[in-house]
DNA sequence: ATGAAAGCGCTAACAT
DNA sequence: ATGTTAGCGCTTTCAT
């Protein structure tokens, strides 16, 4: 391995003024520095980034935790983080915690020890285990909350709000009188909280006596399609559903199409995320978009700015979301 | 930062002693191995893999170049390689190219001015300039070809041979004559490969007279979906279309759901690549199985055994494809 | 059974 | 305008 000692020697300068010319960090005089920039070509010299890092105290080198890469919620939060981080000259270690708390505070471990210079975390599992590791190794983080926002630490949250009061507000225009949701598991705080919103938005109506039902879910299209299956054994069926996230929902439209039963003439149904499926699908599905490659840019922007500045206030944003009106909502049936 | 001499003084041994205990690396009296190792916990003591990193020249990372991780044929290959990865205690960082040499060049300069232990790229520009850059450099490569065994490197390449014999075989024996083709892009060596074993497929039968053709696509909906507008405009259909991915196969499928012709009964559609979106979309997609998975897994083998041993012979593996067959195809119409 | 000291490649305070 | 030198935190050879 080449380094500065093999430049120094063969420019004949000190590995400091070799040091000064690759970082520009004092003035060197042009005849010394074109000498040393021979060498470095001469001897096609790499940096040891380790070495510098060590030095330095700086890696430019984030990681980023996520739950599940094959959750198609993610690889658009990874796209907008990689972007801004390649932009900025980092480097993103990757973290899957696959749903795990004890994978996920080993990638933990083992990022702090590598001395990264940041963490954004977006695992569901932002977990007050994690979390203690994290907050006293002083990092830099920032976590992507799926929940309610978060105390002192830099994070961007989702607000289900507005969505979801605009799909209920979108199905009550079309005269729905009986909408269901669709839940993801039980045990998920996301889950509770979309139920909440939803709840929320429906009793904002309650002058209409809107009748509604809660039904458990997975998140994943089986849950879907089970739960309208269950749907399906009571009298009246409900004429909407809203569904929790979209593979919810496109299993719920298959389920009803299995039955027989039209999507949207007979049952309007809507999702949560907007993956990309959701054009896909057929009918195209109306849902309450997400925007997760702004989630992620925003996530590194407010990492890039916490590593510039440690002693910044909180930075938070909260991330607003809105109904996407396709084909999979109409009027009510009679 | 707490280190070996913070620890080395408080349990009152040499700081060499401290990195034996710490590495079991030579007999240590078991006495003065327990007051150092409570000396460590009592100092909440975290190794710095920057400096190990420096010292032995092993950093325990390793760099996986990929295309897009918005494809979705990425994620499960990330993941096979991220779970190996993990378990071997190895972290990932993970690039990006976007189908940028200049960017994927960047990336891999930075992963090995930062030591990575080794590389996977699955970049379709796995190309000349990337491969120069890299191998003069001694990092161990793991190389996932698309396209052409290669040379030196070890690799592990997808043979579409079989896959596509066979989905050719599945259409002959449900009689259909006319078999269109709808590529990926034109420049891309993938895309090339899967023209060429398709006409390779064809011609295998070209006793019974089929008549074939190649239109270009690119590999996403929208090419599906033009290159079946293309067709629309011949005086006679094709009975079935052979997509170069599953995306143009989805696609194309909706093309020609748009244009009121139905899929199977008048036209047959087979994709490629198996992605989980062929489960849901309807009719379920009859396309050509590629174990992404274990791409990603067999990929990390290799890299780890590499690195284990680095003049091994070359290792290479052919990863074969087979037919799924789903709802898309049926009986030719006549 | 343990320590001293050099070295990994780079940075930066202090000289000159 | 450039050099000397002491680190950064860890490993490892050579002593004892």
């Amino acid at each position: 391995m080449v380094n500065y000692n093999d430049i120094a020697k063969l420019s004949k300068v000190s590995s400091t003024t070799v040091s000064h010319v690759i970082n520009e960090t004092r003035f060197v005089l042009p005849e010394t520095k074109k000498r040393v920039k021979d060498a470095m070509k001469k001897l096609n010299y790499q940096p040891n980034l380790l070495a510098r890092g060590l030095a330095t105290g700086k890696t430019h080198t984030i990681g980023l935790v996520i739950s599940d890469i094959r959750n198609p919620f993610y690889p658009e939060l990874v796209q907008g983080v990689e972007e801004l981080a390649v932009k900025n000259d980092y480097n993103i270690f990757l973290c899957n915690t696959d749903y795990d708390i004890e994978k996920g505070l080993k990638s933990i471990g083992a990022l702090i020890r590598k001395k990264v210079d940041g963490i954004i975390i977006t695992s569901s599992q932002a977990d007050s285990l994690l979390m203690g590791e994290l907050v006293n190794s002083k990092v830099p983080i920032v976590i992507v909350n799926w929940g309610r926002r978060n105390v002192k630490i830099d994070n961007i949250c989702v607000d289900y709000k507005v969505g979801m009061k605009e799909a209920v507000k979108h199905l009550v225009s079309l005269e729905h009188k009986k909408i269901y949701f669709v839940s993801g598991p039980g045990a998920l705080k996301t889950a509770k909280i979309r139920i909440d919103n939803f709840i929320e938005a429906i009793e904002k109506f309650n002058r209409l006596g809107l009748e509604y039902k809660v039904i458990e879910g997975n998140h994943k299209m089986d849950g879907g399609l089970k739960a309208v299956r269950k749907i399906l054994k009571e009298k009246e069926l409900p004429t909407a559903i809203i569904c929790s996230n979209d593979l919810t929902a496109i299993g719920a439209m298959k389920g009803l199409r299995l039955a027989g039963i039209k999507v949207p003439e007979d049952v309007s149904v809507i999702g949560l995320d907007n993956i990309a499926l959701t054009k896909i699908v057929s009918p195209m599905l109306t849902t309450i978009e997400l925007e997760r490659y702004k989630i992620g840019k925003t996530a590194m922007e407010f990492l890039l700015k916490r590593i510039k500045e440690k002693d910044l206030p909180r930075q938070t944003e909260i991330l607003k979301t809105k109904l996407i009106v396709r084909e999979s909502t109409s009027e009510a049936k009679k």
